[in-house]
Parts: C-alpha cells; structure tokens; sequence
RNA sequence: GGAGGGGUACCAAAGCGGUCAAAUGGGGCGGGCUGUAAACCCGUUGACUUCGGUCUUCGAAGGUUCGAAUCCUUCCCCCUCCA
C-alpha cells in the first residue's frame, strides 16, 4: 500500500523523483521519520521560488512525519554550482548569520512549531562543515567519492561542457552536501532528503555516502522545476523576487501576485501551494477563473502572512479594482499639509510618492496616460495639486498605471 | 608561456572619427482591448531642464584630435587555439 504521505506528494504533483519508492513508501508506513530540505542562504529572505519545499515540509508535519529545515551556513560559504553560469559571490559570515534568522521566521510561520513530534529542527550545516578537518574530511569522506562519478554530474557536466571555470571549491559542494545528509542521518536519524529536482546528484551523493560509510538505507525524493505558462521560472520577475518576508514584500502585494496568476496556472498552484483538499480542487469546474484566483490569494497569503491580513488584502483589493474607491489597506505616504499652500506639482509628487524615481520617467507617464488623481487622468505635467484635491479625511489617491497606488495623507 | 578574438544600456547584439544618448531584437513600463488573465495592437525605455538645451554613459586610466563608443598607450577581465 502506497504510503498516504507519499500519495499526497504524488496528488499534488509535488513528485520528480525518488531513490527508491517502494522501500521509502513501506518505512513511512511502519514509523514516523525525519526528513531534510536544505535551504541557501544567500540572500536575506526566501522567495516563491522556495515554496514548493517548504509546502513539502508542510504536508510532513500533516502527516506526523517531523521536519529538518537545514540552513546552508556552511555551504553558502561555498555556493552551488548547479546549473549557475558562473562563480557565486561569497557573502560574508555576519550577512549569512542574519539571513540565517529571517530565514527561519519564515518557516515559523508555515511550519507548526507546538506538538513536540513535528515540530521543525532548524540546524545549521556550519556547525560541523565549520570544524572540518581537511585530513581526516579526506580519508574518511573522501574515499568514498570518485572523480570520475562526479565528473558525470550535470552540474559539473554541464560548466566541463560550456569550457566555464568551475573552481575547486565549488567541485566540492556535493561532497559537502552529502555529508550534510551523513551528520545529520546520524545525529538527528534523519532518513529522507528531500529537494528540487536540479539537487537530485547531490542528493544521491548523499544517499551513497550514507550506504557505503554506515551501511544503512536513506532515501531521496526530489520535486520538478515549476514551470509557468509564461515559461519564466517561478518567483523571480523582472521587478525582481516575491519575497516571503513582509518587510521586502508587503501582504498585500503578496495577495496582488497571487490573484494575477495566468489563467493556465491557477489550478497547478492550488495544488502547489495551497492545503485545500486535491479532489475538491479537481472537482472545480467555476466558470469564474476570477474566484478560483481570490481562493489561490486568500488561502496562500494566510498560510504566509495569517487571515486577518489575507481579509485585508481581499478587503482593499475590491475597493481600489471593483469599487475604484480607496481601498485603505493601500500603501500611505504621509506628507506636511503647508507644502501644499501654493500648491504641489504633480510631478514632485509622483517622486515623493516613491511610485517612480525619476522626474523624467514622470513626464513619460503623463503622456502615456499612466497617472492618475483620484482616478482622473492627469494630462498636464505642469498640474499643481492643491488642498481641495484631498477628500474630508485628507487623503488623495494617487496611481501608476492600473495596479500600482498609494494614498497620500496630509499631516 | 605563445598566437589570435572580445568587453557597448536590464539582456542579446550592431556601430568602428562628427549626422551616436548610441540601430535592431528580447525584456520592462504605460496606453488600448479585456477579466487586476492570456494573446494582440500602440507608445515608451540615461539624468536634469526655464523644452532652447545642459550633464553623465560604450571594461579602467591616460593621450591624439576642433571633435572619440570609434584612433594610440598602459592596465584589468573574458573567450578560442597551441604548449
């Protein structure tokens, strides 16, 4: 019988591959084990691009299974080469200590952190990788690896093939990784990694060292590359990435990225990314995509940011698009009412407002009809704004295009 | 170590003494259509501007010239071939 965690992972189409199905199907069955998504930490948040794993871990705790959240502080030492076209800056060890910690609010708030059996264990590859010694790294590890094998690997193969440097230090990045899994099979009885699918050499590294050292049988299980219907790469856009952190991406600009998903998405990310029940999501036929996608948004911005916020983004996403009013969960700048005594120029005001940078960039807006007052076109870059502008409450709304808008409040 | 090729805006890529703030494509942004979607169409894409211009930008620093992304010198980086 297929485990019912496993089954879930194959429902949600979470499933790429695995070391070995069948035997790690009849282990989740007899017991409840610990299993280890190791995350990088380069940069000072995660991103939608990391959702994926952290949904796995997730269904982990759903199943009474117990999470290992892995924090690369060794290896972002290093950096990956997999699939990367060139070297990785090395970051210095005070920035990856302080996104060691933001890292792990993140996980606070989609992992459960009460029941004692589940909760995640954050561990930070650094306390081992940090002592190394390199003598005996090399007889006890090293001995178990062969160049040729590790030649072999995509993630070599491929910078071999392009004739790019891959430097010795990133060489040995699986090697690192691989006796990430050995420390912590035997510290924490870890017996699963799991991974996207680009870390399925490392992972298997992994598994191997952990079969030839100790002579016992861990497992991999690795998800797929999402793949969008625009054929971009979950997370990162051009503005840049979908932060899993209010501070670098606020609630409501989290519910708005949701809520804009392409239509050819929205039932795979239900999936994906949310807890709702794969049969019911199967079972939608809503003529109204436009729901399914509030349901997307509501549902993955409380996991992330709790409901109360979710509630408000919803709340000021159908005043500002439905109801064209101003929506008060809307970013709020906050400036002095006497500027306004001879009046404010429109233009000053777009930068003020942060929405652009440039004054220039200003003026293009207002020719191509892209700002707006209170939704009236603005067609005269030499407009001033003065008091009357401002509603009883002192608040004006102000917009780029038809998405951006933040409400400028007289103090 | 030797011989060549190259570094141009967000990316790719043209330009190879003035007409170059730099063709073209992609991406981005805005407008139209729509459903806060996709596709499509249009505009826009260095900064400041009293809209006359002014300033900064073609790997870095110097130089030649009335004038340089374009020519010369030195340096840095990348690639190809040979050892």
């Amino acid at each position: 019988m297929e485990n019912s965690y496993l089954e879930e992972f194959k429902k949600r189409e979470y499933f790429n591959q695995c070391t070995n199905f069948e035997e790690l199907s009849l282990l989740m069955n007899k017991k409840k084990i610990r299993a280890y998504i190791g995350f990088d930490c380069t940069a000072p948040s995660l991103h939608v691009g990391s959702l994926m794993q952290i949904m796995c871990l997730r269904l982990l705790q759903r199943y009474g299974h117990q999470p290992i959240v892995l924090m690369g502080g060794g290896t972002t030492r290093i950096g990956d080469p997999s699939g990367k076209e060139e070297t990785r800056k090395i970051l210095s060890e005070k920035i990856i200590e302080k996104n060691i910690k933001n890292i792990e609010k993140v996980f606070k708030m989609f992992l459960k952190t009460k029941d004692p059996k589940t909760k995640p264990i954050f561990i930070n590859n650094y306390k081992w990788l940090g002592k190394l010694n390199y003598i005996k790294f090399l007889r006890d590890i090293g001995k178990h690896f062969t160049i040729n094998k590790m030649l072999s690997f995509d993630s070599v193969k491929l910078r071999l093939e392009r004739e790019q440097s891959l430097s010795y230090m990133e060489f040995n990045y699986m090697i690192l990784q691989a006796y990430d899994f050995l420390e912590l099979n035997k510290n924490k009885n870890c017996l699963l990694q799991i991974g996207g699918s680009d870390q399925w050499g490392n992972i298997v590294s992994g598994v191997d060292l952990i079969k030839r050292h100790l002579n016992k049988q861990v497992f991999g299980l690795t998800t797929p590359l999402i793949t969008l219907a625009s054929g971009q790469k979950m997370g990162k856009t051009e503005k840049g990435a979908i932060w899993l952190d209010s501070k670098l991406f606020s609630s409501y600009d989290y519910w708005q990225f949701w809520r804009n998903t392409d239509d050819r998405d929205v039932i795979k990310f239900l999936k994906f990314f949310t807890d709702l029940d794969t049969k019911k999501i199967d079972s939608i036929k809503s003529n109204d995509i436009n729901k399914l996608k509030i349901l997307l948004a509501n549902e993955a911005t409380t996991m992330l940011h709790g409901k109360i916020a979710a509630n408000k983004a919803e709340q000021t996403a159908k005043s500002t698009f439905e109801n064209k009013l101003v929506g008060d969960g809307l970013p709020t700048i906050k400036i002095d009412k006497e500027k306004f005594d001879n009046g404010f120029n429109i233009i000053d005001l777009v930068v003020a407002s942060n929405l652009l940078s440039s004054k220039g960039e200003v003026r293009r807006m207002i020719k191509n009809k892209g700002i707006k007052i209170n939704n009236i076109t603005i067609e005269d870059e030499q407009l001033n704004i003065s008091l009357n502008t401002f509603n009883n409450e002192n608040n004006l709304k102000l917009s780029l295009g038809k998405k951006k808008h933040v409400i400028v409040k007289l103090i």
